[in-house]
DNA sequence: GAGCTTTACGAAGGAGACCATCATTAGTAG
DNA sequence: CTACTAATGATGGTCTCCTTCGTAAAGCTC
């Protein structure tokens, strides 16, 4: 595509490039030994050297302690020093809003959750977002200022300027200018998407869609929806709207959870959100009513699934969201649907992140940004270093 | 992101780099003079004029004529050398068998076709796609040798490896190794592909969808397909079956068609490649049984576009196909089907393309392999060199 | 038509980044 | 205590790029 040839450049640029590629691999092999890395970067031991210097000098690697027991002489060690920064990722949720702050390297420090109503004012949502951030702070003994960025999912559909366009299921929600909110409470860069792109995305990174490149999400929970990663990335569309098959007519997803959730198998009085637990033990134990509730929710879940399934010939599909731990239960049902339609069956597989996933993928998304302003990698290219 | 981070490497990488650099900008705008190149790329002259000097000593590029009436000393011109190579593009459809042979830019230099039916056999319909090629070299005064690649795209889904794995137009089709097939007649590599996918690569590269990064591509003609465009590339799939939603239940594509050739504004002994024009105008004119029949085509049609549309949010829903022409008809319709339904409203436009827009897919396809092999570009990155 | 301006060419010198090679060093093994 | 092993650190060479300079070939002005 000579439309969009990457630039070359100057010596620099080779170092930068070099400089990338040594920092790639001392953070996915952890700590590393000069020879290891010259190994994977294909440098040569002394630019090895040099390139490793100069990430010590900048703060990004640190010299750790030589393993002992080996022949020979010791080999000095380095690793990436994650430590050099933070990231907030956020999960503004309906009933909850939750908060973890994790390292450069993704790994979470702290965790926080505060429970609110859909008809919590919008104020009060910020205001329980802050608090769980703080919350997370304290935990591991920060500041705000350590704070590199802050990234935030949401229910809804949010445009790249990270105003909220369409949201069903918090009142009032529609319109609010998230960036700019949560601007007036962090002095450092803010990133806003939508919360089951970002729940693909850790599923991507760290959870069963590892290393897949064509993935189908479906957020099977309270609420029903889906998103995609294809090509490795996860896919927003043009107009941030990818993934909303659940608002087809023929799928609409809108009221599928109710299913689930009204079903007689669960006892009266237990409230909303034990309802699907009952349902799904009920399920277990072959109850009738139970089985029903389930068919006639995987009905309809496969509807919207097997169209983007036939769309894009994925490898994967995840069942996450919060009825995912019922994996066993609906993912059969799931399967015989999906075999009558699908040309080619993909995979199914149900989520094993927790429920921070959305919090989780925040911080992905925050750090592969933090990676394409330092580094001049854009996502799956090299771009001009401006 | 770390997992797939672009290798670093030597001084000779950087000379890489930099020679594709010079190279896509003489490629992309036509004959230049070393400090237009010099400005395009970033690079300084004198290693602009080194790196432009190889490529002329490689035979990629050749020096023109000045151009004459400008001020100051006429500045030296350099062009891409297109005629280095060339490339054949088959399109092996239903009842045609197509050829195109262009240059290493893509432009068509040849093109012939050879009338089939779905009964012609496999040998016999290779046979008609050898003649085209060897008609289209003829004209072009060009010999076997002269290919560098030989492309073709055919209906249903192929592998990988170029096998033809599911056909429902041609009996006996599937199972056929088309790059075996096709490299016993020509010695160069051969690439084999869904002739929809090239289609929809055809409308990215010089039709309607240039420069798009996400658009569905319809193939409406008297099989109705489609094809995707996610992030600028076509989109394969696991399996290569992405795009086929036309065989999910709902839309049942597969028929559709015929509400178009079996309409009662069709006259009698009309042969069914003309029909669809006498339904397309009648409807023009108003007839109400032609109007009918184009609206049941629309309701098919837009159930299946819709169900891609909401899954990706595409910028742009191209039209593509035999009835591309009719897109003053057809459009409006679907247009409304869409926006019943639609979150957010896709563009419409119709293929302006001709009928070889297959084979013209083809050989841009092969054109990117080209740059990729010789260039160790991968589309969106830099892969090491082997 | 001579001289000026403009633009491009080509050569020389310098800096940065990479590599290969070799003597040196700090451990373990016997 | 010696032999062996593997990593270290320093040296010199090569490649690619950049900047700077004088030179060349056109049009424009008087």
């Amino acid at each position: 595509m000579a439309s969009a040839a990457p630039t070359g450049g100057d010596l620099s640029r080779l170092r930068q490039l070099n400089s990338l590629a040594v920092f790639g691999a001392l953070r996915a092999d952890g700590p590393l030994t000069l020879t290891a890395v010259a190994e994977r970067t294909g440098l040569s031991r002394p630019s090895t050297k040099e390139v490793v210097d100069q990430l010590v000098e900048l703060g990004w690697v640190v010299e750790v302690a030589p393993s002992a027991g080996t022949i020979g002489r010791p080999a000095r060690r380095y690793r990436f020093r994650a430590e050099a920064g933070h990231i907030a990722g956020i999960d503004l949720g309906v009933h909850t809003v939750r908060a973890v702050v994790s390292d450069l390297d993704g790994t979470v420090l702290a965790e926080t959750r505060q429970a609110v109503t859909p008809a919590t004012p919008n104020d009060e949502r910020i205001a329980a977002a802050e608090r769980a951030v703080e919350g997370c702070l304290t935990m591991a003994d920060l500041a705000r200022e350590d704070l590199w960025t802050v990234a935030a999912g949401t229910t809804g559909i949010v445009d790249t300027a990270g105003v909220v366009r369409i949201c069903a299921g918090i009142p009032g929600w529609a319109g609010v200018d998230l960036t700019a909110r949560l601007g007036e409470l962090f002095s450092c860069p803010i990133e806003i998407e939508n919360d089951a792109r970002l729940a693909a995305l850790a599923e991507r990174e760290r959870g069963v869609a590892k290393g897949i490149r064509d993935a189908v999400f479906v957020h099977a929970g309270r609420r029903t929806g889906a998103a995609l990663v294809i090509g490795g990335e996860v896919h927003r569309g043009f107009g941030g709207a990818a993934g909303e098959i659940g608002l087809h007519p023929v799928a609409h997803w809108e009221r599928s959870a109710d299913h689930i959730h009204d079903c007689p198998a669960v006892p009266a009085g237990v409230p909303k959100r034990d309802a699907a637990r009952h349902t799904f033990a009920a399920a277990r134990d072959g109850d009738p009513a139970a089985l029903a509730a389930v068919d006639r929710y995987c009905d309809e879940l496969a509807v919207g699934v097997s169209a983007m399934v036939m769309t894009l010939d994925p490898e994967l599909v995840v069942l996450g969201g919060g009825f995912s731990p019922a994996g066993d239960v609906l993912l059969p049902r799931l399967r015989a649907r999906l075999e009558e339609v699908c040309l080619r069956m993909p995979e199914l597989r149900a989520s094993t992140l927790g429920e921070e996933c959305v919090a989780v993928g925040a911080v992905g998304r925050a750090v592969a940004r933090l990676d394409a302003k330092h580094f001049g990698l854009t996502p799956g290219g090299i771009a001009p270093a401006r």
